[in-house]
DNA sequence: CATGTGTTGGACGGAACAGTACAGAATGGG
DNA sequence: CCCATTCTGTACTGTTCCGTCCAACACATG
């Protein structure tokens, strides 16, 4: 204890962020968090106000750390519309693979909880979903995609990594969540170049 | 009160149902299922054993009233196996469009909050998502697609489905969501078919 | 070295929670 | 008509929860 924080405070945000995403926001206790990130409930509620305070920052880091992914995985095929939401989704099923994360999507799992979340988690949440869908649209225009076509295909992108996530909570297999990605890619790769001859 | 139940299971049942769909299992309390039923804790506990034990029968009753609807959409067409998947989709739709249940997907609703349900009514989630693509798979079967194409298509539709459910939670646009369906269809048409003309 | 400032962890309070116990009540079989 | 049986609502128990409070603390400043 003195004067100066004696804890990292995104190493804490960090450590909220996982408990949060195993666990779904209800069923996570400031208790748990305590456990979790070794801090008293002093230093928590003196730094984020409280459990909705540290779940908006949970959702934000969620948001910077993916999302630094995301533009990484698309950057890696500025031509090929195609191979960018390949790569997308590729970051999803990475995430899902990943030992030392939890399967699901916090955004997801936010999603379905809506109702029960404080109005500005609601946005919160509800705005990660449009940065996402924004994301894929300006990549695909980016790519040469028409306007129509590109906001239609982010949609359903979204739609797809989304659903990759909640399979990956119920325990499906990586196998069958890459196939379904294959799939979806089918999709838009039609969508992009429809076989009109 | 007398040696007869004073109140219809199924309804009470059905209540629990919707209750548990729109707020999840954690922040459902027995409190707001005796409010939403009527009902005191002793009929509740002494017919349904506890707060699990409501649910299981809720899941399962969500896998009877939906499940014979798919199963009515798929019968409406026997012979075209993407009309059969379209119509599939249309019944999530319609589900989500209809005014008197809440939004999203009990099951998709259960599967981000698997880790926090009894071991029971994790198994049960699970099987419900098994069961929603063996029905696809199977239908798929019986109008000529292969085997192993089925599948894959079965896995896509069930993903995509609880992706329209999912971000129906988050409050996105019908119009949007059958945009996604049809981009869906899309892929379903190619898979089939494959433009091998 | 003294003092003030901001941090920390644990104790605390009020509320909500799941599940149990029990007394009262109504049916139906004898 | 009476009693056993079953259902019903409420009171209750022990736990858990969120958020507040506070005394102890160590650093920075003068």
């Amino acid at each position: 204890m003195s004067g100066r924080k004696q804890f990292d405070v995104d190493t804490a945000v960090d450590q909220s962020m996982i408990t949060f995403w195993r666990r779904g926001y209800a069923d996570t206790s400031m208790d748990m968090i305590g456990a979790v990130t070794g801090l008293g409930r002093g230093s928590l509620y003196g730094t984020f106000g409280g459990k909705n305070g540290l779940f908006l920052r949970a959702v934000d880091r969620y948001g910077e750390v993916y999302g630094a992914r995301y533009d990484a995985a698309l950057a890696r095929h500025p031509a090929d519309p195609v191979r960018a939401m390949s790569a997308f989704l590729d970051v999803v099923i990475d995430r899902i693979a990943d030992p030392h994360v939890p399967d699901g999507c916090l955004v997801a799992m936010a999603a379905t909880q809506l109702g029960t979340l404080e109005p500005d988690a609601r946005t919160r949440v509800r705005r990660a979903l449009d940065i996402q869908a924004e994301r894929l649209r300006a990549a695909l225009v980016a790519r040469g995609v028409a306007g129509r076509a590109a906001t239609d295909i982010a949609l359903f992108v979204v739609a797809v990594s989304q659903s990759l996530s909640l399979l990956s909570c119920a325990g499906t297999e990586l196998r069958e969540l890459r196939s379904i990605a294959r799939t979806a890619i089918g999709a838009v790769t039609q969508q992009i170049a429809p076989p009109t001859g």
